[in-house]
DNA sequence: AGATTATCCTTCTACGTTGT
DNA sequence: ACAACGTAGAAGGATAATCT
């Protein structure tokens, strides 16, 4: 590097260094400058290492050069320790009335200006269909008027374009839209969704949105989007139509998988099972079907329980929290039950993970669906008895818990949540297996 | 006017939280 | 589980205020 490349090196890396602390100082928040300059030791900054390198003067002639350039253009001011004049920088401090200059010195753009950009980026939010939505856009334009960065990264302008964009056309959607297809159709691009605005989509659902779930799938679906489509299945003697078509899916042993079109189609006429269970997961919801909805079948699996005789059910698989189709089945299920007298309609129950998204799963089920939903197989009794097989928490995962009995939607779980935080355990579906005896109706 | 005290501000450090 | 980041509190310095 050449003497004169080297000064303006120095004299970017000192502007930046000084600029940087104005913009963390409480000068710059309040936005009138302080009693006190930004300014830096010159023995314990970042410089000091080329300062003091006794094998290359060059660097320590080349910083006194910036700063000399500096301090007669009246941008900084330098201090020396007496008797050391010119020879060993003390301290050097920006004048606050050169700090417009200094950013154009370091060709560096102002943070309040960078800031107001980012504002106006935003603003397409502030009338944004979608409440949560709306509220982090209060709070991050209140952030930036107040000169505060909160937490946003302010030089991905681009990242944040692409947010808004995708944040405008979620509302939009009907049913889930496979990620890379909304992301060329939002961006222009299959995979820009998922390189620059999948995670902090996501860490907004997770902070501001309306509704807490497992998993990051989950999320996604909540706002339409899922990485492929997904079927809904569902077993037992039930009859469903879809335009002309009437189909009995009592007739198939293993039940069936009904894309989402379909059940945005369809529309149930009958449910000739006595109950309907809801299975949280998918190794639970097969061994329902195979145990329930098959009566007289004779090949039973392996020397395990007679299936013969056992009253058929109608069931659905959620997993976890359910993606859209199942939600649009589960309306379905419900518009069928509301025609029918109150005393007629089949009884439904969900069984899922005695855990904190289990219980949480099947009051989201309860609240969103099925007003008369009923709890299978999660109870105290049930959780006593494979609490030898239950699966230690540790202090975050009791505290959560702890919320949920605070919340009075949650109250009827307080006796198997306090059951839970005595034994630190929570009970995983899979591992019940006496699941043979239907509810007594 | 000089010195001492008070106050304000930056910087350092530790802690908690969040994301990987 | 670990690292990185951000925040909050403590300490050190500098300026301002007050007293002698």
């Amino acid at each position: 590097m050449k003497g004169a490349n080297l000064k303006e090196y120095y004299r970017y890396k000192i502007l930046s260094l000084l600029l940087g602390k104005y913009e963390a100082s409480r000068s710059f928040q309040t936005g009138t400058p302080g009693k006190q300059r930004p300014q830096f030791a010159m023995a314990r900054s970042p410089l000091a290492e080329d300062y003091f390198d006794e094998m290359d003067h060059r660097k320590r002639e080349a910083i006194h050069a910036a700063l000399d350039e500096l301090a007669s253009a009246g941008v900084v001011e330098v201090t020396w320790p007496r008797f050391q004049e010119g020879r060993r920088v003390e301290k050097v401090y920006l004048n606050f009335a050169a700090i417009p200059r200094a950013y154009e010195l370091a060709g560096m753009e102002p943070l309040e200006q960078r800031m107001e950009r980012m504002r106006h980026m935003l603003a397409p939010l502030s009338n944004h269909p979608w409440e949560w939505v709306r509220r982090w856009w209060v709070e991050v334009d209140g952030a930036l008027a107040a000169r505060r960065t909160a937490g946003l990264d302010l030089d991905d302008g681009e990242g944040y374009e692409n947010l808004v964009r995708v944040l405008l056309a979620l509302p939009g959607l009907e049913d889930s839209v496979p990620e890379r297809i909304f992301s060329q159709r939002v961006l222009g691009d299959s995979k820009a969704f998922e390189q620059g605005v999948k995670k902090r989509l996501l860490s907004l659902l997770k902070s501001h949105g309306p509704e807490e779930y497992e998993t990051d799938a989950e999320y996604l679906d909540s706002v339409g989007l899922t990485d492929n489509p997904k079927m809904v299945l569902a077993a037992g003697p039930f009859i469903f139509r879809a335009g002309s078509a009437v189909f009995d899916a009592g007739g198939l042993p293993g039940g069936l998988g009904l894309a989402v079109q379909t059940v945005r189609a369809m529309e149930i006429t009958a449910v000739s099972a006595p109950w309907v269970l809801l299975v949280e997961n998918l190794t639970s919801y097969h061994q329902v079907v195979q145990r329930f909805s098959l009566p007289g079948d004779e090949e039973g699996e392996g020397g395990g329980v007679q299936a013969a005789g056992l009253p058929a059910v109608m069931a659905v698989y959620t997993g976890g929290f359910p993606h859209r189709g199942v939600q649009l089945f589960l309306r379905r299920l419900q518009e069928y039950r509301e025609n029918l007298a109150a005393t007629a309609r089949p009884p439904v129950y969900h069984w899922g993970d005695m855990d904190y998204g289990g219980i949480r799963i099947y009051e989201y089920i309860r609240r969103n669906f099925i007003p008369d939903l009923q709890p299978y197989l999660m109870d105290v009794d049930t959780y006593s008895r494979y609490l030898h097989a239950g699966i230690p928490f540790g202090d975050e995962y009791a505290a959560r818990l702890r919320r949920l009995l605070d919340d009075d939607v949650y109250c009827t779980w307080r006796p198997l949540i306090q059951e839970m935080l005595k034994h630190r355990r929570w009970v995983e579906q899979e591992g019940i297996t006496d699941f043979e005896n239907p509810p007594a109706f």
